[in-house]
DNA sequence: CGCCGCGTTGAGCCACGTCAACATAGGTGG
DNA sequence: CCACCTATGTTGACGTGGCTCAACGCGGCG
């Protein structure tokens, strides 16, 4: 369960009081619903974000470049989801010493949010291979520089678009056979055409 | 189209400047993507957001009893996107005059987004009939006291479960077979049972 | 080596979308 | 009052897109 892989070069980071490092995660656990820890900024890479509804865990939602993570905290004192890295992530604290958020950043934050969460909700409306397309989209906007693009495991995949594995799969290929997409490489790199304006 | 239902006792309010007042729709149009406006908040009702993509409306989400409406509107000056009434709604000016709201109010706000955007994203996960049900139960806690629940048009209920008008009819006609729901007049006021809880 | 997680592909089936007909309520004008 | 229209909801028949189940390939790891 608590199977933390850091990424990072250093130290182990067991428990550090009020942190001010830069974190990098490579694909697992960021946090747990109801741990403590302060609000993250996401500098690279893709979170998700899951809730726990019956003993079961479901998605709650994506977070990507520029995003806050566990703002929630600031006010409960824990966290309200589950947060896991898809593919590598870079997270830096948020507000580095404990000042309080001004109004204007919480408010940005606020529009970004929702902002995320109509996109999120897009990814599950209309036909596999356009949900798959869309979620392409939001992610090649995410990364930094490359040409390349690094996409999660089909798992996670299926669950943000609520479709199964299968089926993903079949998707990518599908784009992929079309020419929008390219493996390069096996698991995940892969690069992208044009697929913003595809229809069919 | 600009029908707008005013069931307020006293005045039409064409227009003010600065609204100190409270609303009350029904069910028709709160303002469009790009309008200004002050911010509103949810008294009682449900609210939901649409998003203009490509010349295509699409639902963005969902606001319910206490929610916040339109904050980007103080950050932008003009709304990001559409709401309309689901059923009746009466809201009030969000910050009666025009002071900056406290961080923690805003952190309780965004919060307060992220939970139900999470609570909207499971809405289309799943089989129909615990799609329309999950719906039910999130529109039944939203009420304020009658045991009666005005559910929104099978239109609109379509759109935020991403399933079709037919499928969500079937589905309530299921549920009311069951006993999970009574209704009670024609058009939308229901009586509901222990649906939290039923599988089948 | 065997095992396991992950991805791919195929076959079959079923839940849901599509299309269509009809019912009901409300509005409007005679 | 009825005639008529439109919007909305209901129900049935049918086709299909995606889910289920299954087999297999591949790579990493003990």
């Amino acid at each position: 369960m608590s199977k933390r892989t850091m990424a990072g070069p250093s130290a182990p980071a067991s428990a550090e009081p009020l942190p001010a490092r830069r974190h990098i995660l490579l694909g697992e656990t960021i946090y747990a619903a109801g741990d403590q820890g302060p609000a993250w900024r996401i500098r690279s890479g893709a979170v998700r974000l899951d809730r726990i509804a019956g003993d079961e865990r479901s998605f709650a939602g994506l977070a990507l470049k520029g995003d806050v993570l566990g703002a929630e905290s600031l006010l409960f004192g824990c966290y309200s989801f589950d947060a896991r890295a898809i593919g590598a992530v870079e997270l830096e604290p948020w507000l580095a010493t404990n000042q309080a958020p001004s109004g204007e950043t919480l408010l940005q934050m606020l529009a970004a949010t929702e902002k995320r969460a109509a996109e999120t909700l897009a990814l599950r409306a209309g036909e596999a291979l356009d949900r798959v397309r869309q979620l392409m989209v939001l992610l090649a906007r995410n990364r930094d520089d490359s040409p390349l693009l690094v996409i999660p495991g089909l798992k996670d995949m299926a669950e943000i678009t609520s479709l199964t594995m299968e089926t993903v799969s079949r998707a990518i290929s599908r784009l992929r056979k079309a020419g929008l997409l390219q493996k390069r490489g096996r698991q995940v790199s892969l690069k992208l055409g044009d697929l913003e304006f595809a229809g069919a």
